[in-house]
DNA sequence: CCACCGTGATAATGCGCATCACCAGTTGGC
DNA sequence: GCCAACTGGTGATGCGCATTATCACGGTGG
């Protein structure tokens, strides 16, 4: 009748085997499924053990399993932001879909760090001194805003981390799934230039991140080998949208039939610029995408690059599992996955 | 020059405290920042350990500060489904905003059970007689499609949960933060019947979830309260689009002037079984939803209740964390909150 | 009849940390 | 001059588990 019982004490090992009447060290084989190893466990004995588990409720402690040098099951998924506002889900949203996919696969929990922050709401790894990512096995880490110091960190401390997209830290190989943004940035020029475009124009956002760097060294690559197809392939850095609309008028006049834009919201800004120089988009004027990514839904259906965000938050969560099954072999661990190209409607041989 | 190093040894709190020349109990208290509690240490003692900290790198085993001390700082979500994968994040989306806002807040860590499968697709929260839901402090429940008996059996073992959407299970007093359906219903029904409606009509699901069963009293609710201005305020069950289609026309030919559908997809097929008819809405016929829920976008921008998602999410968190912060009260938490109303285009005063 | 092996179990140890009980020295009050 | 109180620390213990070394026993083969 005394309403304050103890704090609910979850059942231990040591319960069971009580229970069971035998030593703790059978019910760990037993809850592990090692009753063939150093500790051999006989069929009937086995059974009698799991009746006391299922009659006690117990479960294993996780921490206590970690500790021990077990594993937890659990992989990590970090990012610097939240991961669940509107404009960040739109980007999030396809790699987690892979990575919780792949994760289910391997039997494994999803852990969000949502408890990193120092102070404020950044996120952080190292939360004074010590990595929250410890409570996983390993982690994944996907997003553009972060903090390379502390991913070098990371690295440097061995911890299994896969990131999603290409990284170089210095010091470090980093272990990634990435999108071949090289190779589709050239097959999109190549696809352009095939329909007959001669002068083409970049717009740069100006990032210098590995996602773009790739697109650039791809559209470099491009130019070269279609040198004699192309009278002009030409880079422009635009940082916004007000960038765009003032640059475009400029590369009518000096006869770009084609742009492309870093992304889906700047292409969707450069057809606006283009139509309201009196222009069509396609008729006069083609645009193309070297990324999905929108905040917002665009007026055009626009051509792009198609990131394989799906296959690589999947391809990131398998690339762990291998380093955390093979943890001797120190290698970095890389995919690189084929774009996408989807067909809008905002590209055509040019005029005449 | 042995290629296999030794498995990567983190220092440990006894390496800081050789180096320093203290007891480890002092290093622990050093770190944790309790200086002050049963282990007393003096600043030039703290700065000698924090040096030394720092000379070592040494960080904390979350895993052995777990085991130790009680708690992980984790809390799950569970939910019987996949949550990422487009259908399924239409409707957890705004329920796991609120929900890594709220956990944020707490600085804890969310655990998404993607583990939990016993085989096939299907998740359960028992895996062979064994809560996973231990990994975590205590955990959030979310999701239409659910396994009653585990539930049940949950609630039964003490387990801290919390879910969201109110639910009633037989012998166990359920947490849940929820909305006021039967408010919101109640509320949409005296809006309409303000607009001068007498004859409505109700399209249900046929669905006998808490939340349709809360919609179910505030109509019966309104009804009785508006007895008076009201000529005929019915209940028609249609399970499907095709049953929503087909009993439209028999409702106009009967003089009903607004039809409430149970959510926006099955509100949209009302609108189209209308407009099918050479009717207008809401020119002819007024249309409105209990629910904003819709798996495509709807032709029609339709009226309807609006569930706070996002504030259910957030409080299930915070009841949550109450119920973790004072485990001694066994009572249930409890929070309901209120639905808003969204404007669309689908109702209006009925015609003459 | 004993050496030997395979089977089925136990006991002991340690993972890294937090915490509790205790202790040495130093003031300070009266 | 003696006890009290406070300061600054030590040492032991155990959280729950995995693992290793060890052991008892029965059956075989030589």
């Amino acid at each position: 009748m005394n309403g304050t019982e103890p704090p609910r004490k979850r059942p231990t090992q040591a319960d069971v085997a009580r229970l069971a009447k035998v030593s703790p060290a059978v019910v760990s084989a037993v809850v592990n499924g090692r009753t063939g190893g150093g500790v051999r466990v006989g069929d009937r004995t086995a059974a009698r053990v799991e009746q006391a588990i299922r009659q006690l409720g117990y479960a294993p402690n996780v921490a206590a399993r970690n500790l021990a040098g077990g594993r937890s099951d659990i992989i990590g998924v970090f990012t610097y932001e939240a991961l669940f506002p509107m404009d960040a889900m739109s980007f999030y949203h396809p790699f987690l879909m892979g990575v919780e996919e792949a994760v289910e696969e391997l039997d494994c929990h999803l852990l969000l760090f949502t408890g990193s922050h120092v102070d404020g709401r950044r996120r952080a790894i190292y939360k004074n001194g010590i990595n929250t990512l410890q409570h996983a096995d390993g982690a994944v880490i996907v997003g553009q805003a972060e903090n390379r110091e502390e991913l070098t960190a990371l690295l440097r401390e061995g911890f299994p981390a896969v990131f999603i997209g290409r990284r170089e830290l210095p010091g470090a190989e980093a272990s990634y799934a990435a999108a071949d943004y090289s190779g589709a940035t050239r097959g999109l020029v190549e696809r352009i230039s095939g329909l007959g475009h001669r002068r083409i124009a970049r717009l740069h956002g100006g990032s210098a991140h590995e996602s773009i760097v790739d697109r650039d060294a791809g559209f470099a690559a491009a130019r070269e080998q279609l040198a004699e197809r192309l009278d002009a392939a030409d880079v422009f850095v635009t940082p916004n949208a007000a960038a765009v609309t003032e640059l475009v008028p400029r590369l009518v006049e000096q006869g770009y039939t084609c742009l492309i834009a870093d992304d889906c919201d700047r292409a969707a800004d450069a057809c606006a610029a283009v139509e309201q120089l009196g222009l069509s988009v396609p008729g006069d004027l083609s645009v193309a995408a070297l990324s999905e990514f929108s905040l917002a839904p665009t007026a055009r259906d626009v051509n792009t690059v198609v990131t394989p965000g799906r296959e690589m938050g999947a391809a990131a969560v398998r690339l762990l599992a291998d380093l955390l099954k093979n943890p001797s072999d120190r290698s970095p661990r890389r995919t690189v996955l084929d774009c996408g190209l989807h067909d809008g409607d905002t590209l055509a041989a040019p005029r005449g």
